[in-house]
DNA sequence: GAGAAAGTCGACACCGTGTCGAAAGTCGCC
DNA sequence: GGCGACTTTCGACACGGTGTCGACTTTCTC
């Protein structure tokens, strides 16, 4: 009745508890392997499963791996959607939403620096990057359109293409520094530094 | 005689017309496909050897992929070795200097895309890849704060850390203009949209 | 309690990798 | 001109991971 038996949004009443376990066996195996050297073999183990078992669930370890991608934009947006607008204190407002990404992108390392990596090969990952990275750079063009016209932002010839740049950065700092690359941001400097790059962007200071 | 006979750099007299052919069909290889989905066959054939005889010049494809990296970031600090220090127009020799990493992975987008892919699985690219980055890190990190001796750039709290996530863009919008992600800067706009934003995180302005 | 659907399993074929040992070619030297 | 050492090439092998298939078992429903 639903859609394929193997897809991956089988929504099974049953049995939807295997694919949990899959999905976080997975990210736990991530946390300390790439996902090259994992073996499907090892993710079923992880959830008491047998091999051919997880490819009930999921076609391919990429698969999970999308699972694991829409979790997390999900929360992101949801989490995007509760700050409104900038305020009186423009900083604090992008500073803030710079900061759910550091947050929510913090809280599954391994993920995100396995999520860049594998973007790359697989299509869908790809794909569904793109769809939500587009959303968060019209966001942020609209938004410093609106304050160029509120007089704050400096005068900016293509906000859109700067936005673009400024949310590359975020992407490239964040799984540099989740992955301990060197040379890379220290945890506690990444939001700091992020927000300090933004702000003189946009307003041409680093408090509006 | 010389190292291994195996190792990347042989410097075999005769053969290396092979080693050369080898990582020009690499390249040539990487133009149409992803890394993951050549075979080394492939890359024999194009170097019209056979599969076996690969393996006399390079242990992997990894390798080749290293020695193709080394060749590009080689041209890149001869070309920024030439440019100098920012003489009365730091807008136009930051542009410059931003250039040459425009012009050389851009004329290697395919090598580049696949570096970035390829960096967080193999240990020897990742680490030569930090090291060369970790010296333009610290090559723009002492620009800055010349630049902020001179009294042209405004207060930069901390010069590495800034200079770590400007660098971290460059790289991310490169690889995505060359991969044509979306969303992406458009190749003629990569440069303007990234001096643009350089200078005015340095300097508070675009046009210092 | 019969039948369909959901879930599980072991076995198989396939493909790419890396290694090995043997063969063939090349060169210098007596 | 032929001997020996080194270089280069090759075919064959074993290994490991993937994805698929058909059969078996469990569970739910009427």
């Amino acid at each position: 009745m639903t859609a394929s038996p193997r897809g991956r949004r089988a929504s099974r009443p049953s049995g939807d508890e295997r694919q949990r376990a899959i999905v976080e066996a997975f990210e736990t195996l991530l946390r300390t392997r790439a996902m090259a050297d994992i073996a499907i073999d090892e993710i079923a183990a992880g959830a008491a499963i047998s091999r051919s078992a997880f490819y009930f669930y999921f076609p391919s370890k990429q698969a999970v791996l999308l699972e694991l991608l829409d979790r997390m934009v999900t929360e992101v947006d949801e989490r995007l959607a509760t700050i409104g607008v900038p305020g009186d204190d423009p900083a604090a407002w992008w500073r803030a939403s710079i900061g759910v990404f550091v947050a929510v992108f913090g809280e599954h390392r391994s993920v995100t620096v396995t999520l860049a990596e594998a973007r790359a090969t697989v299509p869908e990952l790809r794909d569904e990057w793109a769809r939500r990275s587009t959303r968060w750079v019209e966001l942020t063009a609209s938004t410093i359109v609106a304050e160029r016209r509120r007089g704050r932002a400096r005068e900016i010839v293509d906000p859109r293409a700067t936005s673009i740049a400024l949310n590359a950065m975020n992407e490239r700092v964040l799984v540099a520094s989740f992955g301990a690359e060197l040379p890379a941001l220290a945890a506690d400097d990444v939001l700091d530094v992020l927000t300090d790059v933004w702000c003189t962007t946009i307003y041409g200071t680093p408090r509006p």
